[in-house]
DNA sequence: TTTTCCCGCCATGCC
DNA sequence: GGCATGGCGGGAAAA
C-alpha cells in the first residue's frame, strides 16, 4: 500500500489470517507453533479436558465476561489488595485457574507492578504485596509528576517526558496516573489528552512520522490507555465518568484515595501500618523486573535528572486531525470539569 | 460507522 | 536454541 512506510515503522507483521495460506510469510518458529496448536488441537479431541490450562469456549463466553476489567477484578478475588502480608504468585497457576491465557496475566501483573502492588521476583513468580505500598507511592507519582511538568505538558505549555523503551505498559500507567495526581481533585480526563502527553513525538535522531503513521502510535497507545483504565477501575483508582455530549467518548476521574472494592461495595482503605512498607526505603520508587535489565525507569533520582536534561522537544505540529479533536475535546473537558468544580 | 479492547503474533533478551 | 516476557496491531464485538 504505502511504500514509504518501510523507513520508521515497525518490522512488518502478518496476521494469522494472513499467513496460514502462505507458509513462506511465517518464521520457522512462528511455523513450529502454528503446527505444535494444531496437533495440540487434535490431541484435545482425543483426549478432550486433559489441556492443562482450559480456556472457556469462545461461543459460550460473553466478550464483556472476557475483559480485562472483570480479568482483574478476578485477579484481586485471588489476590486481594487489603490482604496481609505477601503473597507468591505463579503466574501460570494463576492463569489456569482464571481460565486465561498466560498473556493476560502479563497485561495485568505489569500494570499492577507498576503500581508497586507486586514485584517480579523471578521466572514465572512474582511477589504480591497488595495495596500496602500503594498510597506512598501515589504520593510520590504525584510529585514526579508535577517534576515532568505534566500539568503543563497536558495543556501543551511544556514538553512532554521522553517515551520509555522498555516496560512501556507500566510507564504508560504511571504517568496515565499521574495526569490525574498532578490536576485538582475531580478533573476530567479523557484518553485523547493522556495520549497526547504519553506520546513522545520527537522521534530524536529519526524522521518525522507521517500523519498516517502518527495515527497508527496514537491507535496503538489509546488501546493499551482502554487496558490501563480498566485495570484501574478495578482496582479502584479511577472511575468511568459517562456523558461527553460532542465526542462521546468516555472521561475518567481519580477516585483515590486508594480504595478496595469488597463484596460489591466499594469502602475506603487505610493502608495497614506494615512492616512491609519500610521496604520502601530500600529501594524507593524503583521497580525492577527482577534480574532483567528491563526495568520502570522514571523514578531514580538520576534517570530523573536525566529525564530532565532530555526533556527539550518542543510541542510539534501533529496532525491537523488530531489537533482538532483534542481542541473540542479540551473546550468539552474544560466546561464539564468547571461544572464539577462549582 | 466508530469505539472499545480481546487476542495472539512475534521481537527481544535472558538463561 | 529455547523460553519468558511484553510490544503491538488486526479485527471483531459493542455502542
Amino acid at each position: 500500500m504505502n511504500e514509504n512506510e518501510n523507513i520508521v515503522s515497525t518490522p512488518k507483521r502478518f496476521a494469522l489470517t494472513e499467513v496460514t495460506n502462505s507458509a513462506n510469510n511465517v518464521s520457522p518458529n512462528a511455523n513450529l507453533k502454528l503446527l505444535t496448536s494444531v496437533a495440540l488441537q487434535e490431541n484435545d479431541l482425543v483426549n478432550h479436558n486433559t489441556n492443562q490450562y482450559p480456556t472457556p469456549p469462545p461461543s459460550t463466553v460473553h466478550r464483556k465476561e472476557k475483559s480485562l476489567q472483570i480479568l482483574c477484578d478476578r485477579f484481586l478475588d485471588l489476590y486481594p489488595l487489603h490482604g496481609n502480608g505477601t503473597i507468591e504468585i505463579q503466574l501460570d497457576c494463576t492463569a489456569a485457574r482464571l481460565g486465561v491465557e498466560k498473556r493476560r496475566m502479563y497485561d495485568i501483573i505489569n500494570i499492577l507492578e507498576a503500581m508497586q502492588c507486586a514485584v517480579h521476583k523471578r521466572k514465572n513468580t512474582y511477589l504480591w504485596y497488595g495495596g500496602s505500598r500503594l498510597n506512598p507511592f501515589l504520593k510520590m507519582l504525584k510529585k514526579e509528576g508535577e517534576n515532568l511538568k505534566l500539568s503543563d505538558a497536558l495543556r501543551g505549555k511544556a514538553p512532554k517526558p521522553p517515551a520509555p523503551k522498555h516496560k512501556t505498559l507500566g510507564v504508560m500507567a504511571q504517568r496515565f496516573l499521574m495526569l490525574f495526581l498532578v490536576e485538582p481533585q475531580n478533573t476530567l480526563i479523557n484518553l485523547e489528552m493522556a495520549v497526547r502527553v504519553l506520546i513522545d513525538t520527537s522521534n530524536n535522531n529519526r524522521t518525522a512520522l507521517s500523519p498516517d503513521q502518527q495515527d497508527r502510535q496514537h491507535k496503538s497507545k489509546v488501546r493499551r490507555l482502554y487496558d490501563i483504565a480498566n485495570v484501574f477501575i478495578s482496582v479502584g483508582l479511577i472511575e468511568k465518568v459517562s456523558g461527553n455530549s460532542i465526542l462521546k467518548k468516555p472521561v475518567f476521574k481519580y477516585a483515590g484515595p486508594f480504595k478496595v472494592k469488597k463484596s460489591n461495595e466499594v469502602i475506603l482503605y487505610t493502608p495497614p501500618i506494615t512492616p512491609l512498607s519500610v521496604l520502601d526505603q530500600q529501594s524507593p520508587c524503583h521497580v525492577f523486573a527482577g534480574k532483567s535489565k528491563r526495568k520502570l525507569e522514571f523514578t531514580t533520582p538520576n534517570s530523573y535528572k536525566e529525564t530532565k536534561l532530555c526533556v527539550n522537544a518542543p510541542m510539534e505540529a501533529m496532525s491537523h486531525k488530531w489537533n482538532d479533536i483534542l481542541l473540542v475535546a479540551d473546550m468539552e473537558l474544560t466546561k464539564m470539569n468547571c461544572g464539577k468544580l462549582l
